[in-house]
RNA sequence: GCCCCCGUUGUGUAGUGGCCUAGCACGCCGCCCUCUCAAGGCGGUAGCGCCGGUUCGAAUCCGGUCGGGGGUACCA
């Protein structure tokens, strides 16, 4: 490494770099895709270069509309902004995939015509026995090369039998070598790079040419992506090339792949795991700014005592060669600890605006916030500021504050616990000491409750609150007791400090 | 089977031959603070997969080995 430090432009300006972002409207974004989206716009962010979002969606039978537009709506919570690309438009347009089949056929036309590829004949079922007999002699078992040179008496037998070709690439005889920007140089021989089907029987393109054809034509400098993609990267050089010297782009572009992100053990973290649908972090109320510094921290680092930072700070500091190539593991605590992190940061102002569409899912707030119940929320915010990990976490924190007395409910669990005999008692000497109380605020409430049960009922702080706590919050957890009086307002605590002793 | 990638505490990482009795963060444990829970402060736990070699000296270089992952489609 020190004696060949990579070369991440290789002659690219660094304004002309050009990423891309390549999701599959299958469904939501899941985990490893935000992360790629993320260190390609990072990457593009850092050279002033273009981010490109291009839809790939040739898989008809797997797209749906509501695929795409997540795909649109979770970039756009996420903030990763696009330069070109759907809704946007650009010059190399258009970006979806299903509007470009023309532009394929006739670049298989063409690849076919120059001989850099050629329609093969085999069956499933040959090839699946070739390839049996292959692996039993313990050699590479892809694709032997059956009807790479066929001549004109073959084809014709074969079409006699109704057979429809599929369209095969040709691989060069060479060893394709490439300097990864994550892992440097790798080597393929030729011998482990088959020959790679490019379109089907039926006429329909793959996403091993469409892929290429496209970055070839959008001009796409850079291909950062996951590591699950290394070993096809040489059968996609070997096309660029064949593709540059029929007119078509110029060459290939720069690789970076980036490790794949693990779930629990060992397993690559799959769309079928719980915590790998960038939904589920949206509706438990992570922040994206969490998500995405939590990402970036999945294969690489700002500095070594630092991880909590904006994604403006990644931009600028974004260096591909410092991507770490481990795979990584996904640990949920830490995730939570960043954003917890950045939940700090925000100002109260951002934090009681982003608590809102939480509180009206969960009921707790209505549709249409009153000014009052805005205020009351922003007087609030502070005390529940450094206490959430998740925006999602304010529902159960400051519901007792908003919801009607009709629905005002008490954890069952807690309630029994410290609303018993004695608690009762303590509840009820809360509410005589409130009760004669003539300033309604935080330090008089605090005063009053000290007095009367400390020290008139001598117990401890811990457990004279407690059973307070509960009657008037509905849970032995909540934001700090005398504040949430003050908040709650006179009526409405000293009508459930009288609930509690009737429970 | 074959090909490729990867290997530092539980997790993510720093480390590019001596500054390493291996640093940081999260987690976990304990203490302090304290009306609960957090936040904050202090302290602790735990790691260079293994074996050889090069060298005065190796987490760092080389070889082997073991382990893990990815790929091996008319999916993407």
């Amino acid at each position: 490494m020190t004696e060949a430090p990579v070369d991440v432009l290789g002659g690219t300006a660094p304004d002309k770099v050009r990423v891309r972002f390549p999701p599959s409207p299958t469904g939501s974004l899941h985990v490893g895709n935000v992360r790629s989206a993320l260190f390609n716009w990072a990457f593009a962010r850092h050279f002033g270069g273009t981010f490109v979002l291009r839809i790939e969606d040739t898989d008809l039978a797997r797209n749906t509309p509501e695929g795409y537009a997540s795909v649109i709506d979770s970039l756009r919570w996420l903030g990763i902004d696009w330069d070109e690309g759907p809704e946007v438009g650009g010059p190399f347009g258009p970006y979806l995939q299903s509007e470009r089949f023309d532009t394929y056929r006739d670049v298989a036309h063409k690849l076919h015509e120059a001989g850099y590829a050629y329609d093969c004949y085999c069956s499933q079922e040959e090839l699946d026995e070739r390839r049996e007999a292959a692996r039993a002699e313990k050699k590479t078992s892809g694709y032997d090369g059956h009807c790479r040179d066929l001549d004109a008496d073959q084809t014709a037998e074969f079409i006699a039998k109704g057979r429809m070709p599929v369209l095969r690439f040709r691989m060069p005889d060479r060893p394709i070598v490439f300097e990864d920007l994550v892992r440097g140089e790798i080597t393929f021989l030729p011998e482990n790079v088959p020959d790679f089907v490019l379109v089907r029987g039926n006429g329909h393109p793959l996403y091993t040419l469409v892929n290429p054809v496209d970055d070839a034509l959008m001009e796409i400098t850079h291909v950062l992506r996951g590591e699950d993609l290394l070993s096809s990267t040489p059968r996609q050089i070997a096309l660029y090339e064949a593709l540059a010297k029929l007119g078509i782009g110029s060459g290939s572009p720069r690789f970076g792949h980036l490790p794949i992100v693990m779930g629990e053990g060992n397993k690559r973290l799959s769309k079928r795991d719980k915590g790998s649908g960038l939904s589920e972090y949206i509706e438990r109320g992570f922040l994206p700014e969490g998500i995405l510094n939590y990402m970036a921290l999945l294969g690489w680092g700002i500095a070594e005592d630092r991880d909590v930072f904006t994604m403006t700070e990644m931009a600028e500091a974004f260096d591909i060669r410092r991507v770490n190539p481990n795979p990584a593991r996904f640990d949920m605590k830490k995730c939570e600890a960043i954003n917890a992190a950045h939940l700090r940061a925000l100002s109260v102002e951002d934090l009681t605006e982003r608590m809102i569409p939480y509180l009206q899912s969960a009921g707790v707030l209505p549709d249409q916030v009153t000014a009052e119940q805005r205020a009351l929320l922003a007087e609030a915010a502070p005390l529940v500021h450094e206490r959430m990990v998740t925006l999602g976490e304010s529902v159960e924190m400051l519901g007792f504050l908003f919801v009607d007395e009709s629905r005002f409910e008490r954890d069952p669990a807690d309630a029994e616990k410290m609303l018993n005999d004695d608690g009762r008692a303590v509840v009820k000497a809360a509410h005589d000491a409130l009760a004669a109380l003539e300033t309604w605020e935080t330090a008089a409430i605090d005063e009053a409750l000290r007095k009367a049960l400390v020290e008139e009922l001598g117990l401890k702080p811990r457990n004279a609150f407690g059973p307070v706590r509960v009657a008037v919050t509905g849970r032995r957890i909540s934001p700090p007791l005398f504040e949430s009086l003050e908040l709650l307002g006179r009526e409405k605590s000293l009508a459930r400090l009288q609930s509690a002793q009737e429970a």
